[in-house]
DNA sequence: TCAGCATGTAACTGACCGGTACGGTAAATT
DNA sequence: AATTTACCGTACCGGTCAGTTACATGCTGA
């Protein structure tokens, strides 16, 4: 099994490198399959023997999606050691800028989720299970910069994370996204500032 | 010109009200009209007489979703008569119940402008339309409870509640929707306490 | 009684949808 | 040299899409 040294990209890849932009560009139901491979350069009976089912190339691109998105939370996580607070707070900065470049869509994970609504689509179901796992990563995150309710906060943060994704798409460059991470700061702010402004709060407990 | 005293629906009204439903629950790219016309008890021909095209019909369902939007919002201001924060906070709490109840999947405009990512297509001008207008009801509000950047404010509440459109669907029940009041409280209270916890504000101006 | 309007019936168009049967070609293996 | 294996393209399928045509029906008020 050697290896096949050609520099020209398999027709796989270049059909799930061309559905990738035009599925978030202009979003995966309103792509057809011909679109896909005419713009590839190549076949039909390639994209189905790759992928199976334009439903599967979705999901494999929305893998992708996922990964993009880990790339990015990680670095903002390594730009910081050991300091969640600024951890949170560079991915949130970067998220604000990528999404009020232009030509940006937001986040095509959420997005095929409401193109998707149907929870036993595979594109679905890869999607929230990123999202799931971004909660999860927030959470530790909270807990490390010790918050009062770090559930609770990881939850307002990612509140701002998503509306940064949607209205990126709402209002275009002059959107609300800028205004992401002093809102974060602030929401931070107010779960670890020592005196609490309400006493009404079960001691010890993150129960939300 | 004497009233007509039908009490059965016209036949426009049935095939917009079938294709609200069917639009928000299923997204409108995924629905056709002949399922809208069969399940409407009506035809395809009565369809184009009264609504023009399919992308029409989207339009006057996403004017119908703006509605409703206004109407959320306006019970929520009549409720507080002259307290711009609670104004907010009834808004933001009510739409965190909505969200997190069951068949609800976020925001029928917001949904709709990220099925339809041109800003041609009439049901994308329609849902921008309200969402800008949403924008600048919110400045007032900021504005009239004396914040100190209150276009900042007014974004930041944005982005907490496009949050909690978007994540009903990602997350479902027991999504963040729920952390959105507390989180907009922090918010409020972090643009109107007395001491501004940063100085680095050209002071009086509120450029951003 | 008749005119006018709203609605329904039925058939149709052309384009596009996702998906497939089948045959070809070139490199690796024997 | 013969054969396998991996890869790829031509041509086509039935179904559905949005949208249209021509005509029939029934209810309305004058």
């Amino acid at each position: 099994m050697a290896r096949p040294p050609s520099d020209t990209p398999k027709a796989a890849d270049r059909i799930l490198a061309t559905a990738g932009e035009l599925f978030y560009r202009e979003g995966a139901r309103a792509v057809g399959v011909d679109q896909i491979v005419e713009r590839a350069q190549s076949t039909k009976p390639s994209l189905y023997r790759a992928f199976g089912s334009k439903d599967q190339l979705i999901a494999a691109y929305l893998e992708g999606q996922g990964q993009q998105m880990w790339s990015n939370f990680d670095a903002a996580v390594a730009a910081h050691p050991d300091d969640p607070k600024a951890q949170i707070l560079a991915y949130v900065d970067a998220l604000g800028d990528r999404a009020l470049g232009k030509g940006s869509r937001g986040c095509g994970l959420t997005n095929a989720v409401v193109e998707y609504p149907d929870p036993k689509h595979p594109g679905h179901r890869v999607a929230v299970g990123h999202k799931d796992r971004l909660r999860s990563r927030l959470r530790d995150l909270t807990r490390a910069m010790d918050a009062r309710k770090p559930k609770k906060l990881a939850d307002s943060l990612l509140l701002l994370i998503e509306g940064v994704f949607v209205t990126s798409q709402l209002f275009g460059p002059d959107g609300p996204a800028g205004a992401a991470r002093g809102a974060a700061e602030a929401l931070i702010e107010a779960h670890t500032r020592k005196a609490p402004k309400a006493a009404n709060d079960p001691p010890g407990h993150d129960r939300v």
